[in-house]
DNA sequence: AATTCCTCTCAAAGCGCTTTGGATATCCAC
DNA sequence: GTGGATATCCAAAGCGCTTTGAGAGGAATT
């Protein structure tokens, strides 16, 4: 049925090696050869053969994941999208995964073992905090790996592909302050990830550079679930002088806060405003909202497969990436924006 | 640094091959042996070299998994959890995942790439659905698999888990009937999954045999978001004669009815009285709500991780592990359940 | 004492790939 | 036309394990 490489060298006439490096791209073999041999795969289907090349090379041809669990974690729905973007793009290159469940406080053995296994070529990391101990960490262990998102403080010589959470921000209030806003309030991520102190930071700073200061009252961190978003939205609702614009740093949270306000009874886009940052989740579309929602938008799932395609180019060896990537998040504007009430 | 088992057969004064069959348990080793072979890996902490397992073996020793994604599908809270289970039991045993991300209508090609990629001895199903095509397909690919949850309709010789869902809400049906609820809903999760046809079944049995009939119209389906949960309990209270008990099928939908029935200023467990069912999600404990929730509990991450191991098991060939289980879930009575009101 | 039968052990042959260390042929300049 | 590059290709040696087929030794049988 499946051929291997001895009886492809047959068919052509080549010898093993041969073969191997016209396949593996090695500069010595003739391109009209190369040719050959490629079209010989094309009609054999040959594939070779994982385990023979894990063996023969040394590499393991799968990633490490450490997914966090435990009560309180964020096992939730972006998880399970960013997943199905590494999924995506290593199922094509044939690529495994080596999924370690692991509390918090026990990720560090985690990581140790799996580096000391041998079963993976490189890790992934994410939900970074500050000064995030598992950076210095993986390098003492000489283990390739990419972070999604960033750490502050502490090292900065490390592969991360993140989104510019303080430009998006810093974007989305200053729609918000040219639309006479002026009370800006925040339902904001748990406030030891990174990415929340980034948000955190890019609406301060639009704020002040507006010559306004950030009200601590009008800032909520939680966990990113629709529930929060509710409760955030109603203690905001219930102040003597509540926020005339929200920005929500998830859908999920919008969601929510969007329930609040309708319940209200106030008019989203008229008497209070909403952005969200939207992660591009299939089941939460920012444009179906019922006043479709105006969003910062960067896509989780591709993310996912992006980091997968550097953590996978590192191990073959063709690493012509940039080791430092920055996505700048799109503002998209729809309907939940107007302006000022009153205004 | 780490041995293999040239080096441990040297160590030993024996052959490769004798010290291979102690480790995998073949008999025509003397006892006696065996035992300074284990010591000996004890000492030196050898660990076979998995790569060269699988290509002397034909082995993948890894299990394959179809995430379901696309718009409207669960990539819910419960697939991670199961995810969790799945991946900790297969970690002990050193098997790696392949995860095809597929949209629903493309998941028969993908269970046949994966099968005919060889890269996993056995695949994991879930999410069923009456006479589920994914069943016999599988059959006939012939390749190893056991199903979570079981169809409904169609072939019955399939190695499956589940948990007996009718029997659990006719349980919880009963509690109710004894506590003296006549109307009782249910908020169940989508329509078109086993599982939730067999939670209406339990309860629509029980009601049954108290002479009772169902009522339609106490029957929500939807996703299992905390939501949902909302909405329908609203639309419940908001009826002439709304139920005085409720079913529904995840902690994370009770969430949102919860939230709907302190806002209609109702009691719970003497205005109304709930039951959920508890898979056991870590950051959503039925203790902790505020009234705690009566449940049907069985953990999901336990069922993932006794799946992961009937799978290796079987890959290993010591399968004397049985094909179908059925796990009762256990009903814990807390104080979200009392009399019905004017009893 | 010769034969058979276990019990325990081993040497060696793969599994299918990569890679080292040549070979062979071609080409150029001198 | 000879020495030395240069361009192509190959045979064979691993990678670390499992497994076949067989041998050595001792106990049991005749």
């Amino acid at each position: 049925m499946a051929v291997n490489l001895k009886q492809l060298a047959e068919i052509l006439g080549l010898s093993q090696t041969t073969v191997s490096r016209a396949l593996n791209g090695y500069p010595e073999v003739n391109a009209e050869t190369r040719q050959r041999v490629l079209q010989a795969v094309r009609e054999t289907g040959y594939r070779p053969n994982r385990a023979a090349q894990r063996l023969a090379t040394g590499k393991a041809y799968s990633i490490g994941l450490v997914m966090p669990i435990a009560p309180g974690i964020d096992s939730d729905i972006h998880f399970g999208e960013f997943l199905a973007g590494l999924a995506e793009e290593s199922v094509k290159h044939d690529f495994h995964f080596v999924i370690n469940p692991s509390a918090p406080d026990d990720e560090e053995a985690t990581f140790r073992r799996l580096a000391a296994s041998g079963n993976v070529d490189a890790v992934f990391l994410a939900y970074m905090r500050a000064n995030d101990p598992r950076i210095p960490m993986l390098k003492a262990l000489s283990i390739p790996f990419v972070v999604h998102g960033r750490s502050i403080g502490g090292p900065r010589d490390y592969p991360f592909l993140d989104i510019d959470n303080t430009q998006a921000f810093y974007d989305a209030t200053k729609l918000l302050l040219q639309l006479g806003h002026h009370r800006i309030g925040l339902i904001n991520g748990p406030d030891y990830l990174a990415f929340s102190m980034r948000r955190k930071k890019g609406l301060t700073r639009a704020l002040e550079e507006w010559g306004l200061g950030l009200d601590e009252e009008l800032v909520h961190h939680s966990v990113m679930a629709d529930e929060y978003g509710y409760r955030s939205m109603q203690h905001f609702l219930e102040r003597p002088d509540p926020p005339t614009a929200v920005l929500c740093s998830s859908t999920v949270l919008a969601l929510g806060a969007v329930r609040a306000i309708n319940r209200a009874g106030l008019v989203i886009g008229s008497d209070i405003s909403i952005i969200a940052h939207d992660d591009v989740l299939p089941m939460l579309k920012p444009e179906n909202f019922s006043v479709p929602l105006t969003t910062t938008r960067s896509s989780l799932r591709a993310a996912g497969a992006r980091i997968a395609t550097r953590l996978i180019g590192g191990i073959l060896g063709r690493d012509t990436y940039p080791e430092q990537e920055l996505w700048r998040a799109e503002l998209i504007v729809r309907a939940s924006t107007g302006p000022a009430p009153g205004r």
